[in-house]
DNA sequence: AGGAACGGGTAATATAATAACGTCTCTCAC
DNA sequence: GTGAGAGACGTTATTATATTACCCGTTCCT
């Protein structure tokens, strides 16, 4: 049987919080992208879990820790340019966001998102995608980009039912 | 090679959406549900085009006229209903509506989105959704919904390009 | 007839995202 | 060094999407 997925396990979340981060530190310096202070912090907190979290709820705890208001735009730019940069993706069918595990390179994940702990779990499953573009192109379709969230229950929490 | 289908090809819309109206009676009728005017309204201008439609679109149509404003929960309740029966579908990456091509029996489709027209073209594909849950159970999750959306360019559109 | 269930009107509110504009601070060519 | 331009971010306001709560009338069942 294979291992269930991190997200879905009891783990050492600070160490999934640091490589995210080292590796995020890692690619903007490569890429000559500026890693600011403001988008680092976006990161942690995206990465705080494996839940996917929302816009607003990545303000309030900007809010909190500043004392002042922070504004939506602050955090909408911040998660913009993670996205374009790869460092997180976003679960259109949540309105949340969600750290991406593979940012090294360019792709969009597949995500299953348990609706018992709320953890997405990110796959990158030629099989998923090959047989969406084969579909597609059955009736002359071009694939651009591929959105694929899946609702369910987690190993975890299967057991646990 | 495979015909493109009719989401992305001219065609004699009424066509259409005489035939959606049609079978949503029928459903409704065996089913002891009650398609009002209002719900079946709604479930036309779902079908005026194969463009999915936003709530607010809806509800503008509705609210030019009948004189009065609409308010959003008479198009959400009539949307909810329509999407509990299979009438129509919800497309997360678009917040938008579009109506089911098989309402005949449950399922969730998966969802071609042009980007050139905006025709939403829906597949039933075991393929894709094999590969899905197979992959899903490979880390020991139990898939009970899928979403699939991919955006690209419809055979027509590519065409035109 | 009585009452529960349903459909739908209305007002208010919640949640998600963007627009438009200003300012500060880098950096880089000169 | 310095000034021009780009990028990052603050601020205010606005738009888009969706839900809650409450009420009333109709339908349906008994």
């Amino acid at each position: 049987m294979t291992q269930a997925p991190l997200a879905s396990r009891p783990h050492d979340h600070s160490h999934c919080v640091n490589h995210a981060l080292a590796e995020a530190e890692s690619i903007c310096t490569r890429q000559g992208l500026r890693l600011t202070t403001l988008r680092k912090r976006v990161l942690e907190l995206v990465w705080a879990s494996h839940k996917p979290l929302g816009a607003y709820d990545i303000l309030g705890v900007l809010s909190d820790e500043d004392g002042r208001r922070a504004a939506p735009p602050t955090v909408y730019r911040a998660l913009d340019f993670l996205l374009e940069n790869g460092l997180v993706h976003r679960i259109a069918s949540l309105n949340a966001f969600v750290g991406c595990s593979h940012p090294e390179h360019a792709h969009q994940g597949q995500f299953l998102i348990c609706r018992g702990c709320n953890a997405a779990i990110e796959l990158e499953q030629a099989t998923i995608s090959d047989a969406i573009i084969s579909s597609a192109a059955g009736v002359g379709f071009a694939v651009e980009s591929q959105t694929v969230e899946v609702v369910g229950l987690c190993a975890g929490c299967r057991e646990q039912a």
